[in-house]
DNA sequence: AGCACGCCGACT
DNA sequence: GTCGGCGTGCTC
């Protein structure tokens, strides 16, 4: 006898066992149901069927109902949630809870209805003034529909004591009064003109039809879009998507961020004017009403077109027939909370459940994707040209060491960089200066020559943790000491480096006083639109200098910029995470991409003490291919992914001495529930060794199987039973190493 | 002894 | 989340 293993709806993590008495029908996973729950009723929604825990099996009580006949999940959403559930090592409720918004389960959230008004017959002249006369209110009501035309207004639109007086015109025949479900809308009041296909280019031809022939293809590939910024990747999706609805079937279209969102929503509105309403968006910042709606639209086939950041990849689209991924490349896929699942891994293992095609976009694609492009996993397709004909910019590589050199203070800007700003802003020309900050995590680096110190192992930058006073490596364990001078050129002045947004903003604006600056960081977006209505005065060219971190590079253009200035690009690239070298390079070729747009030439240059690294080097000459192959030569050496999996166990505690000896104790187990050829750091600090009163160790494991890492480090840890003040957090294919 | 209140753990 | 059990402490 099976039973039905159901998640509780509401605020609780209640995953409990019900039977299955035959009246209930056809109980499948993904249907919501009734349960009785203690003296109540609740519902609730199946995960599995499944033989019941003997302990329990004949306490069982039954289903009292189902719910929806159809499951709210289809099949092959329950089949993406499992496997997610198992590769993440997440429990499989909580990827329930991605699929099936809280909104949504508990249905306390409905429909709105609204009252309106609706046309029913035409008044004459002669029927309007004499109702003006009787009935003065009732006249302006009905005369508002010949003033507008319309046939149809919400109640609210006649202000208060108007329910009468509609009341009074039903009465007569001139209108009635119907109740309509509105869809709250999170794009009401934008404008949409309507946008025509343009024309593609041979590349571009090429391009659409590469991915047209996979959506017929019997068995389909990913097609990676590897397409230079400007080269029109944006009207390739159009197209494609285009054709993808008209076959009757549906689309999703992923981007990084959700401030990306509302102008791809825009593009797609704009595309499809002619049905607006089957463009929907999906992420977590909408209301609980539109998501709602938005929810329900979709699954009803009312919206066809999905628009969302990575946990759009679980719209409940019916008969989907093409994923894209936009700038595939980008980190933010990768959620950095449980569950830690990749966006664009899991649209590609979408698009095979689905038998969909799905296309990964991007300038900079990431080498995960180059290489199952190279190995044949992926087709490729290429855009090699910009649309609008424009020379890329020059990009000019500053070596810090020599200039300025006899400055006081900490050398922020360059002489040839300041000059280079003083130019543009004489030009009223627009200037963006990007401080590559990322995370906390102290490396070392020789100020005079530029060496950075790293693992011997791994060629990762080693990290210094005060603590011990030692230098270490965070992906094998390595230990050494903090050198006094510099191993390659004996300078004495070796030492931790790193300056803040506001410690530049103060040099600007002492340097350019007549300047309008602003600045954009964390702690900037944390207030909220900030950062949008910043960047829109900065298009309106409100602001003459930007400054600010990553954030302010991603997908915008402004016409005004002739000039990006990278402050330090070695702290992007000098932090303990194997892909600072190729988020670096991605970087710089976005930002470069930034610079000069419309009818105005652009200039890129970055400052830097290792002019010679080949992440700035390959940016410099616009080279995606010649870098992609030596960093697929450095990954391969070093046993780095994409040739190996990285997961990271982290061990949080209040008390530092527990979460310490729990880290050890189950890293000594761990040794021996590995699969072969899968390696392991000792326990140690994690990098940002204390965080939200938590002190945090680490264990990083690294093998040829995700999976297989995943499922010991689960083993591992329910085993282990960790108390309440210890909390165990595995990250499989980690991309943040913090 | 009898009753109010509040915390904590179970809910299949 | 929500309910009820049980312990505490106060009053009759």
């Amino acid at each position: 006898m099976l039973a039905a293993r159901i998640l509780v709806d509401g605020q609780s993590d209640l995953v409990l066992d019900y039977g299955i008495p035959p009246e209930a029908g056809n109980v499948r996973p993904g249907c919501r149901v009734q349960i009785p729950l203690r003296n109540r009723t609740a519902t609730g929604t199946v995960l599995t069927l499944s033989e019941p825990d003997p302990a329990w099996q004949d306490r069982l009580k039954p289903i009292l109902k189902l719910i929806d006949p159809e499951p709210l999940i289809s099949p092959v959403m329950m089949d993406l949630a499992a496997w997610a559930a198992d590769y993440y090592s997440v429990a499989l409720d909580q990827m329930i809870r991605c699929l099936l918004p809280e909104t949504v389960r508990q249905e306390n959230t409905s429909e709105k209805i609204r009252k309106m008004v609706h046309l029913e017959k035409q008044p004459t002249r002669e029927e309007l003034d004499a109702l003006y006369r009787k009935a003065p209110r009732q006249a302006q009501m009905l005369d508002y529909f010949s003033t507008t035309e319309q046939k149809a207004a919400p109640l609210s639109e006649f202000g208060p004591g108007a329910l009468n007086i509609a009341r009074g015109l039903a009465g007569k025949g001139f209108i009635s009064l119907r109740e309509e479900s509105v869809h709250r809308d999170p794009m009401t009041g934008e404008q949409f003109a309507p946008s025509l296909s343009m024309k593609l280019n041979p590349q571009q031809e090429k391009a659409l039809e590469a991915v047209t022939a996979m959506c017929r293809a019997e068995t389909k590939r990913p097609v990676l879009l590897q397409g230079v910024t400007g080269s029109g990747k944006t009207e390739v999706y159009l197209q494609a998507v285009s054709q993808i609805v008209q076959e009757g079937k549906s689309a999703l279209i992923m981007v990084p961020e959700i401030s990306l969102t509302p102008q791809t929503v825009q593009r797609f509105k704009s595309r499809f004017a002619d049905m607006p309403s089957s463009v929907a968006v999906l992420h977590s910042l909408l209301s609980d009403g539109e998501r709602f709606d938005e929810w329900h639209a979709i699954r009803s086939g009312k919206a066809r077109i999905v628009v969302g950041p990575r946990s759009a990849v679980f719209a409940p689209l019916q008969n989907l027939g093409l994923i894209i991924v936009d700038e595939e490349h980008d980190a933010s896929y990768k959620q950095e909370s449980s569950p830690r699942y990749h966006g664009r891994d899991l649209a590609v293992l979408r698009a095979h459940l689905e038998g969909c095609a799905v296309v990964l976009g991007s300038a900079t694609p990431s080498l995960e994707s180059i290489h199952n492009a190279q190995t044949g996993k992926y087709a490729l397709a290429r855009l090699t040209e910009r649309a609008d004909g424009q020379q890329l910019p020059l990009i000019r590589i500053l070596d810090m060491k020599t200039e300025g050199k006899n400055k006081a203070g900490p050398n922020v800007l360059s002489e040839r960089l300041r000059m280079s700003i003083d130019r543009r802003l004489d030009r009223g020309e627009q200037v963006i200066l990007l401080l590559n900050r990322r995370g906390f995590a102290r490396s070392i680096q020789c100020p005079d020559c530029g060496h950075v110190i790293t693992c011997m192992h791994c060629s990762l930058p080693l990290t210094y943790h005060r603590t011990e006073d030692r230098l270490m490596c965070h992906l094998c364990g390595f230990k050494s000491l903090v050198p006094r001078t510099c191993p390659e050129c004996k300078s004495a002045s070796i030492l931790l480096q790193g300056y803040g947004t506001q410690k530049v903003e103060e040099i600007l604006r002492r340097t350019f006083p007549a300047a309008r600056i602003t600045r954009v960081d964390a702690d900037v977006a944390r207030r909220k639109n900030a950062v949008r209505d910043i960047l829109n005065q900065f298009r309106a060219r409100k602001i003459d200098i930007l400054l600010g971190t990553q954030m302010i590079a991603k997908g915008l253009d402004f016409p005004g910029v002739t000039l990006v200035g990278v402050l330090n690009a070695d702290l992007g690239l000098y932090i303990p995470d194997p892909r600072a070298g190729e988020r670096t390079f991605q970087l710089l070729t976005q930002v470069a991409g930034r610079a000069g747009r419309g009818d105005l030439s652009g200039e890129v240059i970055i400052q830097t003490f290792t002019p010679q690294s080949p992440s700035l080097q390959y940016a410099r000459h616009h080279d995606t291919d010649g870098y992609a192959a030596q960093e697929l030569e450095v990954r391969r050496a070093f046993d780095l992914p994409p040739f190996t999996h990285i997961a990271v166990l982290t061990i949080r505690s209040q008390h530092e001495n527990m979460a310490e000896f729990a880290t050890r104790t189950l890293g000594a187990r761990l040794r021996g529930m590995l699969p072969p050829d899968t390696t392991m750091t000792d326990p140690m600090p994690a990098p940002i060794p204390r965080a939200h009163g938590q002190f945090r160790y680490q264990i990083t494991v690294k093998g040829p199987s995700a999976r297989a890492i995943s499922r010991a480090l689960r083993k591992l840890v329910q085993e282990a039973g960790l108390g309440d003040d210890l909390t165990a957090v595995i990250d499989v294919d980690a991309m943040s190493f913090m």
